[in-house]
DNA sequence: GCCTTTTGATACGACACCGTTCCACTTTCG
DNA sequence: CGAAAGTGGAACGGTGTCGTATCAAAAGGC
């Protein structure tokens, strides 16, 4: 129920905006547990004491833990798809030219912020979060296919092989952050896109 | 303390055969537990169920239930470690071909016993199983860099495309498994065979 | 047959998190 | 000022799991 029938501005501020700033505080809140905590201790409360609201208003914006931090990692993938889809918006030039323009994206993308990327590090930790991560492993597998490789895009050896390139990017990037692999970013971005290039070789393997 | 001071057989079985046995039960039951109900729902007290006993004997033999997941999860490393090693003993060929015997042995060794896979699948729900499967995939990827394809195994670009390969693998053996890729055995593991036959061009850069 | 080990099952206290409810206090508005 | 809405914090009951302790019955040794 909870009609709100009555409601009235508090210090300066509509009952809307107040209610979409609580939201947008949980949310920070959500990605400063992450990164202090993991994604395993990012308990209702642990958010609600960072973000310095009770956990009546958590349950106002979100349903459970789970709610916030699905949020939260879909915030992320969305940031990773505009960044894409900037970085190929203009992009006439060979696979190969567009395969280091889709790395780079996705690298800058994830490492602006770093409380986000252990979150999607660490989405397997949670079942709804590693679904999510599931389903866009799909998507920029299909991206991969479709717009950055020139193979077939029903060919189940090449969405394979690409699958595999966007899951195992996923693992070494994760491990880049948290600085176990020599490598600077543009070595890194090489690295990677030689290995994507490597898949417009597989489907007609 | 407990020292055992005055054992006895008991059903004409040895006090020392009788824990092995006991332990043997709680880690097949631990399997069957992952099996049926995935890693985060493996309680202590599920294990003991399907075992057939009781919580006394679980801690009997494992400090906790990180311990049994953990000892499951090594076996199943052990398993595939020695089925890589069989499958390269003799091998004198070329690149392309000890790739391949190497993600066959992979493949058939983890399909062995689909409870261990979905283990292995869903390490990361847990972080003790997480850390053992990243140290398993450091070791794949050393072997696949020392014993299996011509590169320098200090190049590390050439290291972070194994790792790539090894975890992007692991995802797609994941999907193989659960029957949502359409490929049959053999086009499945040539299709990974031929990402990984690409890494031999990476290190050169 | 009596005593001790072994076993299986249950009960227990502790803890953590959940999601809700209650209450005292502040701010708005008439 | 006083009534009503908004806020913050604490308290509560419920649930699930942990790891330990207890106890009666089964099985072996003498």
């Amino acid at each position: 129920m909870q009609v709100t029938e009555l409601v009235r501005p508090y210090r300066g501020v509509s009952a809307e905006d107040r209610r979409a700033r609580r939201r947008e505080q949980l949310l920070e809140a959500c990605l400063d547990a992450v990164a202090a905590s993991g994604v395993a201790d990012t308990t209702a409360e642990a958010i609600c004491g960072r973000a310095g609201l009770s956990k009546r208003y958590f349950y106002e914006s979100f349903a459970d833990r789970e709610a916030v931090l699905v949020a939260a990692l879909d915030r992320l993938f969305e940031a990773v798809r505009t960044a894409i889809n900037t970085a190929l918006a203009g992009t006439t030039g060979r696979a190969a030219d567009r395969i280091e323009r889709t790395v780079s994206a996705l690298v800058a993308a994830i490492s602006a912020d770093p409380r986000a990327a252990r979150l999607y590090v660490e989405a397997p930790r949670h079942r709804a979060l590693e679904q999510r991560r599931a389903l866009a492993f799909d998507e920029f597998t299909q991206l991969l296919v479709e717009r950055v490789l020139d193979v077939d895009p029903h060919d189940a050896r090449a969405r394979t092989a690409a699958l595999l390139v966007v899951a195992g990017t996923t693992e070494v990037l994760g491990r880049w952050l948290a600085g176990d692999v020599p490598l600077g970013e543009a070595e890194f971005v090489q690295t990677i896109a030689g290995i994507g290039l490597a898949l417009t070789a597989v489907g007609s393997g």
